[in-house]
DNA sequence: TTGCTTTTGCAATACGATTGCAAAAAGAAT
DNA sequence: ATTCTTTTTGCAATCGTATTGCAAAAGCAA
């Protein structure tokens, strides 16, 4: 499917820098802050552009989201086999984000009477490549 | 153990600030970010202060630092029963975190050739107390 | 009490996230 | 193609937490 169709597909407009922001991150098999994004695209968009077509292109599951350690969000494409709650890594070097597709998280056993949102599971260190160097 | 010989033990010095952080966590069950503290302690000494003391009091091993889901650090006292990893809790309602000690977390099975330098593991939700109000 | 080291307080700054608003662009209706 | 409505963009401003430089103050050992 081409980038039109996936935006399309979510109610989205197509303009000029999701198209940008969906080559971009195809091109890529890592995750990208938005001061990273900011730096690789300033030159043809906006950085609230960025910002606000990152959680509508997340909100529509098009884009993954994870915060790494420092808290700062980072965004990669959503690769459509992933089902489940899984892990997350960050490689600290290189910033490749992966999803740990063998590392399913079970729920959790919480105690009597609690509820449970959300949960996040996040590994970092270094990848095969970076580990390497 | 009093306050003045944990701080001794670490090779802190005592002082003021020091012993009114430590009473002030004591006194608590919860965890606070330093916006909180700042709001709890501001009467009594400066932000900059609380920010420098939690980070060498968590250097240290006198409390506990956890990242929420909004990238904010909060800090508990540590529990001294608790050993190897495990994963936290925080409610979103009241912001009390919990060490999930029926939750370990064992060593994730990364990929060959990559190295593990930390992992989170972050459950977020309500808590006994908040789910029935 | 002296002298050295650590800590504090204040002020400034860094930095990512987020928003208001008017102009521009997209897309539907005609 | 033109008009109209809604969404999106760009710019600038602002928020909130984290972090640092530096001189003064406090802690502590000799």
């Amino acid at each position: 499917m081409n980038f039109e169709n996936t935006l399309k597909n979510s109610g989205l407009r197509v303009t000029q820098p999701r198209i940008a922001i969906l080559k971009f991150f195809n091109a890529s098999n890592r995750s990208y802050s938005l001061p990273e994004l900011e730096e690789k695209l300033k030159v043809n968009m906006d950085r609230a552009t960025i910002y606000r077509n990152l959680l509508s292109l997340h909100k529509n599951g098009i884009l993954h989201q994870v915060k790494d350690s420092n808290g700062v969000n980072k965004y990669i494409q959503t690769k459509r086999d992933i089902a489940g709650n899984h892990a997350h890594f960050i490689c600290l070097n290189c910033g490749k984000l992966e999803c740990l597709n063998n590392m399913l998280i079970n729920t959790p056993n919480l105690p009597e009477g609690y509820v449970l949102k959300r949960q996040e599971y996040l590994v970092e260190g270094q990848c095969g490549h970076c580990a390497n160097l």
